[in-house]
DNA sequence: GGGGAGCCTG
DNA sequence: CAGGCTCCCC
């Protein structure tokens, strides 16, 4: 997979931290309202616009404007729109890995049944929808009606100055309204939106141009005319505030109900609190940017992409300068906002769209924006800045990585669809991702370290073979990746196997960190860093001195990392932390 | 011969 | 990821 596109050279690679700021210029341009059409026509409408009085109704009614909007879109999605299309998508990703699980819970029977976010799962949220809708419609009524007075007294300017007023009436807002509307600040629309908004799609990119009938509007009103178009504003304004903040109250006030289906229906609202916009493969929803201003209710903090990591935690340099001698502190942080993070958002569901797109895209840039810093390629091979100092074998300290002790109480979550596996339930897809996650910690784990870390399965001949086949399926990929960057690194010229240091914004990091991690939801540990850059460096010398040709070439290797197994913490012997992490 | 690990395949 | 197979070690 993928064998051209890494072959950047070496030089490149060395920017490969500059990559992100270079990046965000890219994700934040200049947004398309505020560069206008034409720099010269109309330039004045900005400043005039923030010299008028009523600006700052116009700040008010626009807020208030994108949460109805919102609201209402949401209620015109059919129940099949309501799961974004990064979860359906992510859904019919995993269909394979649920119909093997399916296969697989054949002789292992499992209830899957809840884990599906089923119909029943919207039913709830669905039944107070009418009523919201009803007092919607209300507005809507409202809106119309007094927009239809002001249109009156403003009847004659508006259609000498609209002189292609043939435009018909189409739907419940018609051009003539809408143009009349992008006049008025107070007008429910979608100006800064991108994207379609049912009646209003079309005709909200032209918005630009609507602008102009904003300066105008005062100079042709007469005073008495002018005077009962104020009022008629600050009544709408009042009565379209108050409807809002009512619907708003109504739909904010019901947790488990309303807000918890907008935020699964909208990712800019998701319940826990991320601010991080949604990756652009998740991001139907992207124009739903103006509800992250609506309160949050949690301090869970922000899931963050692995390549900011590097940025944001003070000993992303080198293990030097990070010994695990002491890294208890980091461990018990890591482990303690993971169980923090574990919001409901779907761990499995979210992160399958990054996944598939990346497996089915791998050069896609713009499909691992999550990853921005990690597209140098390959960026896995650092010259001098980190060197990674294996001189000092770093293995007497792999053996000292801490054990995270937590109570068992603090891993208290809130009740989900997810039901708690009882102990004869055998493997289910938390014991895989949980394995997966231990592979971080330990490639060769004997049966009875697995017995030790699943106390909640049962265990007998099969499902210790099945978890021994498991980890003999990660270290497949895992030696796989190995030899394709080193024999990479070789391409690219690199002689010098020290020069190979797997970093949090490198290729291979992000590779391997989707394959165990996927959804990111745990942080990987810098030991397994440590081993992956070991194992790189004797791929690289295995192959670059043409042991390669010996059909048991890998051997040796095995050998060498089967020695540097790291304790697992103890947090992962709790029955729960898989369900703990992973319910929702 | 049994069991574990790796390789190949679907 | 699982099944089947081979190889190797005890």
């Amino acid at each position: 997979m993928d064998p051209n596109s890494g072959l950047l050279p070496p030089l490149s690679r060395a920017c490969s931290h500059l990559a992100q700021p270079c990046m965000e210029g890219e994700r934040s341009p200049v947004p398309r309202e505020k560069a206008g059409g034409s720099p010269f026509a109309w330039s004045p409408v900005p400043s005039s616009s923030f010299a008028d009085p009523d600006w700052f109704w116009d700040e008010n009614i626009q807020a208030k404007r994108a949460r109805v909007e919102t609201i209402v879109q949401g209620m015109c999605l059919s129940p099949n729109t309501l799961l974004p299309d990064g979860a359906r998508a992510g859904e019919a990703a995993c269909c394979p890995e649920r119909a093997r699980e399916r296969k697989r819970k054949q002789s292992l029977p499992v209830q899957q049944g809840p884990l599906k976010p089923g119909p029943a799962g919207n039913h709830d949220s669905r039944k107070g929808g009418p009523r919201v809708r009803e007092q919607l419609h209300q507005l809507k009524q409202q809106l119309r009606h007094l927009q239809k007075h002001i249109l009156q007294a403003a009847e004659p300017r508006d259609a000498a100055q609209d002189p292609g007023g043939s435009e018909t009436d189409k739907g419940p807002l018609s051009v003539k309204q809408r143009k009349g509307y992008g006049s008025r600040p107070w007008v429910v629309g979608s100006d800064h939106y991108q994207g379609s908004h049912g009646d209003l799609s079309g005709e909200e990119k032209h918005r630009a141009s609507d602008v102009e009938y904003e300066s105008e509007e005062p100079r042709f009103l007469p005073c008495g005319a002018r005077a009962l178009l104020e009022i008629l504003r600050k009544e709408l304004t009042e009565a379209v505030s108050q409807a809002v903040d009512s619907v708003l109250q109504k739909v904010l006030l019901d947790p488990p109900g309303h807000l918890t289906q907008l935020g699964r229906s909208f990712q800019g609202l998701v319940p826990e609190g991320r601010s991080e916009p949604s990756p652009p493969e998740r991001g139907a929803c992207k124009d739903l940017f103006p509800l992250a201003t609506l309160p949050r209710r949690s301090l869970d903090p922000p899931r963050y992409p692995v390549s900011l990591r590097m940025f944001s935690r003070p000993c992303q340099g080198p293990p030097a300068n990070c010994p695990l001698t002491t890294p208890s502190q980091v461990q018990e942080n890591q482990i303690l906002r993971q169980l923090l993070g574990c919001g409901p958002s779907s761990h499995w569901s979210s992160s399958l769209p990054q996944d598939s797109s990346f497996q089915s895209h791998p050069s896609s840039e713009s499909a691992l924006r999550p990853w921005g810093a990690a597209r140098l390629r390959p960026s896995v091979l650092r010259q001098q800045q980190y060197p990674l100092p294996f001189a000092s074998p770093p293995l007497e300290r792999l053996a000292l990585l801490p054990s995270v002790k937590l109570e068992q109480g603090g891993l208290q979550a809130a009740p989900d669809v997810l039901p708690l596996p009882s102990v004869h339930e055998g493997l289910n897809p938390g014991h895989l991702k949980k394995a997966k996650l231990m592979f971080f910690f330990t490639r060769y784990p004997s049966s009875n370290l697995l017995k030790a870390y699943f106390p909640d399965v049962q265990f007998n001949r099969c499902i210790t073979s099945q978890m021994i086949k498991w980890f003999s399926n990660f270290r497949e990929f895992y030696y796989i990746q190995m030899e394709k960057f080193a024999r990479q690194a070789i391409s690219d010229g690199v002689t010098n196997p020290k020069m190979l240091v797997v970093l949090r914004n490198s290729e291979l990091y992000r590779t391997l960190n989707m394959h165990y991690n996927k959804g990111n939801d745990f942080e990987v540990p810098d030991c397994f860093l440590e081993i992956a850059s070991l194992t790189l460096q004797e791929f690289f010398r295995a192959v670059s001195t043409g042991k390669d040709s010996d059909p048991s070439w890998k051997k040796p290797i095995y050998k060498i990392i089967s020695k540097l197994d790291s304790d697992i913490p103890e947090i992962f012997k709790s029955s729960n932390y898989p369900q703990e992490l992973f319910r929702n």
